[in-house]
DNA sequence: AGCAAAATATTTCAATTCAAAACTTTCTTG
DNA sequence: CAAGAAAGTTTTGAATTGAAATATTTTGCT
C-alpha cells in the first residue's frame, strides 16, 4: 500500500464524493479488463477459457450437476451455461446424461479427460491473485476482502431496490 | 460493515490464504454480474448500454476524439470501440468526421442528440455507487478505494510479468 | 524518391453474457 | 383427471470484448 493510493482531497463534501466514485468505477473496469485479457491468454495457451475452467472445477468439486446448479456455483445465468457446456462437450471434456428420475434435468458430468484437466488444472485466474497476495501483509488482504464485500453487498441491495 | 463480512479462520496458514482468494474471486464475479445486469436494464429503459453511455460521456467531457483516444478513456481495445461507435452512429448520437490533417484519424463527435443525452444522462453505473456510498462512513469508502487500488495494481503488475 | 516500418481504423472471428421466448416434463389445483 | 402453473433446459438475438488480419496513410531512413 503506497504511492498509488490516492489520498482524498481535504475539505471534500461528504455528500458527493465524486472523485472517489470515479476511482471506484475505474478500478472495477480495470478488474474486468484484467479478467478478459487473462481468459484470452488462457484460451490461447490451454484451449480452455476461464468460464469453461470454472465450470470444470465446479464439476470436479461437486460431482455431476445439472445446468441450473452450475449456474449458481459459477454465478451466471443458466442460458449462459448451455453455451459453455456445449463447447466443453465438443472438446470431450464433459457429457450430458439424462439419468435423473425427473426427466427434465440433464446432468453434466466430467469425462476422464475433463477430470484430468480439472485435477492438474491450468492456472485459473485465482493463481494470479494468490501470487499477488503473497507479497501483501495479511491486513491488506483482509482490507481488500472487506472492501469488496461492502461494494458487492451495496450493489446487490441496490439491485433489489430496482425490481 | 457487519455480518456479511466473513472473518477468516483462526490458525490459517499465511502462505496459502485459499479461502480469502476464493472470496475475492467470488466478489469480483459478483461485481461483474452486477454490471452486466445493470447494462441490460439501462438498455431496456434508455436504449443505450453502459459501454455506449461511457463513450458518450467521454466525448462530452473531452470533445471530439479519435477511436484510439476513446479506447484509452473507457479502457477497452480499439476494435471494441469500432462496434460501440457503429451503434451510436446508427442511433444518430455521434458522427464520424475525417477532419484531421492526418487522414488516418477519424474523429468521432457528438451530434446534437448525443450532446443532449450526455447532458441529462440516464443514470450511469456511477449513480448506483454514489447512492450506496452515501450510506457508508467515509472511512469505509476509503477502504474500498484502497482495497481496489491494491488489487488492480497487483493484477496489472502481474499482467506485465506475463508479456 | 523509394521502401520499410509505424500508426490508425476496421473487419473478421470466437466466446461470453443476459433476456425473452420456446419446449418438455412435472406439479398443483379445482 | 384435466387444465394450467411451475421448473429445467435450450434457442434465439443482441451487445461486448479482444486477438489477429487487413487496409490506408504517414513517417523515417537510406
Amino acid at each position: 500500500m503506497s504511492n498509488y493510493v490516492q489520498t482524498p482531497v481535504q475539505g471534500q463534501t461528504p455528500e458527493a464524493p465524486q472523485d472517489l466514485v470515479k476511482q471506484i468505477v475505474h478500478q472495477i473496469r480495470r478488474l474486468m479488463q484484467a479478467g478478459e485479457l487473462y481468459t484470452k491468454e488462457l484460451n490461447k495457451k490451454y484451449w480452455v477459457t476461464a468460464a469453461q475452467l470454472n465450470c470444470l472445477i465446479a464439476l470436479y468439486e461437486h460431482g455431476a450437476l445439472p445446468a441450473s446448479q452450475i449456474a449458481k456455483l459459477i454465478m451466471v445465468k443458466s442460458s449462459t451455461v448451455t453455451g459453455i457446456v456445449d463447447r466443453l462437450e465438443l472438446k470431450g471434456l464433459v457429457t450430458r446424461v439424462r439419468n435423473s428420475p425427473d426427466r427434465r434435468v440433464i446432468n453434466i458430468e466430467l469425462t476422464e479427460a475433463g477430470r484430468k484437466l480439472a485435477e492438474n488444472a491450468p492456472p485459473p485466474i485465482q493463481q494470479r491473485i494468490v501470487d499477488g497476495l503473497k507479497s501483501l501483509p495479511k491486513n491488506d488482504v483482509e482490507q481488500i476482502v472487506q472492501g469488496l464485500n461492502m461494494l458487492t453487498h451495496m450493489l446487490e441491495v441496490q439491485d433489489l431496490q430496482v425490481e
